[in-house]
RNA sequence: UGAGUCGGCCAGACGGUCGCGUCAGGACCUCGGUCCUGCCGAGGAAAGUCCGGGCUCCUCAGGGCACGGUGGUGGCUAACAGCCACCCGGAGCGAUCCGCGGGACAGUGCCACAGAGAGUAGACAGCCUCCGAGCCUCGGCUCGGCGGUGAUGGUGAAAGGGUGGUGUAAGAGACCACCAGCAGCCCUGGUGACAGGGCUGGCUCGGUAAACCCCACUGGGAGCAAGCCCGAGCAGCGUGUGUCUGACGGCGGCCCGCCGGAGCACGCGGGUAGGGCGCUGGAGGUGGCCAGCAAUGGUCACCCGAGAUGGAUGACCGUCCACGACAGAACCCGGCUUACCGGCCGACUCAUCCG
RNA sequence: UGGGGUAUGGUGUAAUUGGCAACACAAGUGAUUCUGGUUCACUCGUUCUAGGUUCGAGUCCUGGUACCCCAG
């Protein structure tokens, strides 16, 4: 679990980050990632959502793979810029994998995301 | 030793580092919150939502009808379609298991096809007496007719007791014996379902009620996103005050002064956004004793073991083993059903061997 | 989370009170045609699944599975 402060708490949000007009989106077979940066003072910690649909397995998978995403966007928070919002989506084949090979998908659509929407911020994850 | 039946229990363990949620204590605080410490933190099915109850709101004088639910008996329970014990029927050598297990003499409906006839039975073939005609090897045979018959054949899921005899033209519960079954009465045992036995009777009226129905018992509806409370803003109502005799607001706090200026202040009820409560101490667990065959109940002692709201149990390691199945609380509880890698314990049955 | 509904050839639908699972389209095979189309004939079913009631179940009863809809 993350802090309150992190997380996104309404389903408005949730909305504003998928379907905003200047929000990036990065996705694969395993996890779609969509970034918005939805307060361009950047006084606000960068805050995270997960949506895992019923499509991804019963309660206990869908709980798995939530937990870890969550444990490994833990690690990874202090990395996104100030004020960018997250959701992070887990598609069906995602229920299939363990820790480090999510980790390494996730790594890899974050940096895509955030390049495109903070373009003079680059996320230096590789380096 | 092998095969099997039933019941109960467990649901990876230990340790390290980093994190999460409720609660309690403390610190900081811009009263939004943040930090530190400590306790606790998913299941036997949390699942399916198939029954039952608590709780909440709505409806409701009382009674009846309609529409459902249940269905051997006795008990347990808050209640149940559940559980326990027993009865009956069936399966098994047995331990044991399975059964929607009331009523078809209250009434109605249905029983396709086949078959003569399917429900107050029925004559297609056949069998038998008699009458008539024909043939004739004079034993009889064939055809037609008035009748008798329910034994035989064939049909069907099912054909109106079974076996043996008496009887007859042929036959038939027409009559007799035994058996099966039904009804009535009586005796014994049992709270009861029922069981055992005796006497009498008519020979003996299919199946289907998970068809309508009858009988007995029983059921109001919706559901915690139920519902209750607080309540911005906008609008409403009331009272007071004010419109050049200037309320109120602005100019750094106060006074004066200057500027803007028609509303302003208080109260009221309903209630949107939003927030809080409901929300977990309960038909609660653990252990002992007592009553009971048991389900269960009583009593004593100890314990507090989730309560979130985008929704908490995770991540990374180490050691061990049988290498980890099914699966995640969202108001609570009692059941049922379904899913499931395996492991442990107890009781019992059968077969074989040994003593 | 709570409430409600549906399931029948590949697809869309039928089936009186329990008595032979029917129709259209699609697909395949064959015939007709020089070839294709049209037309004709034939083929294609665990009635979602497991039990039960019944002589007999798509239909009646019970459990399960999958999908869909509604409230928020």
């Amino acid at each position: 679990m993350l802090a309150a402060r992190n997380r996104l708490r309404t389903g408005a949000d949730f909305s504003a980050v998928t379907r905003a007009r200047g929000g990036a989106r990065a996705g694969s077979r395993l996890l779609v990632v969509h970034a918005n940066q939805t307060d361009s003072r950047a006084v606000r910690p960068p805050r995270v959502g997960f949506v895992v649909s019923k499509a991804v397995g019963g309660a206990v998978i869908r709980n798995r793979v939530k937990r870890r995403l969550r444990a490994l966007m833990a690690t990874r928070l202090p990395l996104v810029p100030a004020g960018v919002d997250l959701v992070v989506r887990a598609q069906p084949a995602a229920a299939d994998l363990d820790s480090s090979a999510l980790g390494t998908e996730l790594d890899r659509l974050l940096g895509q995301a955030l390049a495109r929407v903070v373009p003079a911020q680059p996320f230096g994850v590789g380096e």
